[in-house]
DNA sequence: ATTATATAGTTGCAAGTGAGACTAATATTA
DNA sequence: TAATATTAGTCTCACTTGCAACTATATAAT
């Protein structure tokens, strides 16, 4: 049996606008930290936040991870670069490849933005329970996965073949 | 007690993130459909769903409806009625405003689409039991509610007196 | 009425974007 | 090896976007 049995569209139930219009209202209201009071656009901050988790990190490692283009990420490289916020060193054993690390200012930026931000985010989730939260990031999860499959048709054929 | 009691962020177990990502590649998955296949752009489409259920809109309310800038809608609008797809009349009672219509051939691209884009939807969603969807919409609907409380303090405030 | 404010929608402009061409380096194949 | 294909990252170009200024109408205040 499917989730839906629907003939005709209603959009306030049709998840991929439902999902869209929240996900558009939350970056809007989220990046207004980063954006307004520290001047870093959102794709430079998800490069920061990247390579704050990771340590290092190369541009197309980066793309991987945030699903952002790759000419994209290349810019925002460039200016936080520029910023002194990152550092980039060829990669030994590759050198097309560049290295992205933070500087100490660059991390140093990160570690002021993350309480605001996690406070952010406890704001938006007050009303929530911890078993809501739970169910939540874990059907978003699945929803993830499944995404994943139907972004690569190959391997879901080949995986139905056994 | 609050969902999450985080201290450091871990982008994969952070909300906006999360949502984020999921929803530009749920936008993108389904976009296909009527960018490449309908030539219509996402802003296009939106209002054309918008005018499929609501029959009569102005371009302010299906600004609200969708959360799209107003030039956005304004642009898609013009182009819409260029291809034929939407009428605009001056609103009785209102000369700034423009009633807004689909036109048979509107309707008919519309119909064409409805099922395409339902039929993705039940793919995406073909992994999730119905209890599942359910507690998921509920969730993302309680989020949004709770953003749009957010996005106006003023209100929240008010509210809070009591 | 007259003036001031607010609203509906359009437009100009600067900035940002995606797609793909391109360069340089690496991997693969014969 | 040489020839071919692939990959990392940059760059260019046409297009889209968001913002603010603007026109025209409508509402409110004096």
């Amino acid at each position: 049996m499917t989730a839906t049995g629907r003939t005709d569209l209603k959009l306030q139930a049709f998840l991929p606008y439902v999902l869209n219009n929240l996900a558009e209202r939350v970056s809007a209201g989220l990046s207004g930290i980063y954006v307004d009071e520290y001047q870093l656009s959102i794709p430079e901050w998800r490069v920061i936040a990247n390579l704050a988790e990771h340590s290092t990190l190369n541009a197309r490692q980066i793309v991987e991870f945030t699903t952002m283009e790759k000419s994209k990420v290349s810019r925002a490289v460039g200016n936080l670069s520029e910023r002194g916020l990152i550092t980039q060193r060829r990669a030994e054993g590759d050198s097309r490849a560049k290295d992205l690390t933070l500087t100490e200012e660059g991390l140093a930026l990160y570690r002021s933005i993350v309480p605001r931000v996690l406070d952010w985010e406890r704001e938006l989730l007050a009303e929530m329970t911890p078993g809501e939260y739970r169910d939540l990031m874990y059907l978003l999860e699945k929803l993830g996965n499944r995404i994943h499959v139907l972004e690569s048709p190959d391997v879901a054929r080949v995986a139905g073949d056994y």
